[in-house]
DNA sequence: GTCTATACTATGATAGAC
DNA sequence: GTCTATCATAGTATAGAC
């Protein structure tokens, strides 16, 4: 009975989880009432706080479950090679994992992305402490590269990793996947990342 | 006197437009509200419907004014170079004039981008329509590097202006222009995007 | 061109029945 | 765990004096 019940609650607050997430991304977060919230998971407003004790906690909880995922993701990915991997394929599952996280996790991922300034300070402070977390990911691995030759060694890092986010994280903007799959954006974005698009006399051999 | 009134008209509603853009970009359309914005433009809430026929009309003003200085920007920067310029050197101009852009019209141009949901379908087909125009430049300017040599003729332009746009954009996130100059990160952009990151056996001779 | 005062609506949240 | 009903507040916009 009481097993029954939590179950039962948990379900109900994914399910509001979701069309939170889902809504805060369309719409953007303060577009997004409570009514609505509760239209789209099949509820009256007043059920929501059972679940939550305000709005602002179930953005609080979207934006958690965000940068957790694609922490995840990355890490997972990385951790899943074998240890002799070359920097490029490295490097081309990172962003791979990442795309496709922003894939899975979408409405969660650009929700988050848009509604950081509607957090209060604290929370605010907390989930950026995540995010510099989820970037050192990306820094070791560059930092990797540069220390087994792959990458030039006089490259600033920390504008480098910069940029990569940038494209990776724009494509929410315009990418279509039906168009260009993520398997193929990843490519040409490892491609274009560690060759430029310059051409060069001589290319490298391998590719 | 209808002159100094119209002028004065001018004045008040151009105080309303930036102040407006700045509180959009700090804190969202949604978050302010027109009182706030009043105050900061030293008059009430009331006022400002003699200048605006609504507070949506005002977001109007500022994305049309955003997008319209960044095009003019990067337009006119790419225009008052010698015809016999490098590829090289124009993708230099049209970065650092983007950037720059972003720092002068940041308000406009943040906000610009923040709020493309909240405007109504109609306003926001032409504001898109816009965004278009200025991505054309772009792909005009990379074609002409692919027509000049400078750049790999295999590329497909299209995700690589969309990687130098999400470079570009996110640089709002992060670049403390204290710390690293505009002028600085556009040569790292520059460099980044033609050369990539990897050590090459052959680098090109100038540089 | 700017003010004051106010109408009207929507919102987040709570209380209490079931 | 979900409902209905309601409160308190905050929001955009308007009317009319100056």
């Amino acid at each position: 009975m009481t097993e029954r019940s939590a179950m039962k609650g948990e379900i109900s607050g994914e399910r509001l989880l979701q069309v939170a997430a889902h809504l805060f991304r369309q719409r953007g977060y303060l577009a997004t009432n409570v009514r609505e919230i509760a239209r789209a998971a099949n509820m009256k407003s007043g059920s929501i706080y059972y679940h939550y004790p305000s709005k602002e906690a179930l953005l609080e909880a979207v934006m958690n479950r965000a940068i957790l995922a694609l922490t995840q993701a990355v890490k997972t990915a990385l951790e899943d090679l074998p240890p002799d991997t070359s920097f490029r394929a490295r490097l081309r599952v990172a962003i791979d994992a990442h795309l496709k996280a922003i894939h899975e996790y979408g409405d969660f991922i650009i929700a988050s992305r848009q509604s950081l300034e509607m957090l209060p300070e604290s929370e605010r402070k907390e989930h950026l402490r995540l995010r510099r977390q989820y970037a050192d990911i990306w820094r070791e691995l560059l930092a990797g590269g540069q220390a087994s030759g792959a990458v030039r060694p006089d490259l600033d890092i920390v504008p480098v990793q910069m940029f990569i986010f940038g494209a990776l994280n724009w494509t929410s903007e315009w990418l279509d996947p039906k168009r260009r799959s993520y398997e193929r954006t990843s490519e040409l974005l490892t491609e274009f990342a560690l060759d430029g698009l310059a051409e060069h006399r001589t290319r490298r051999p391998t590719r």
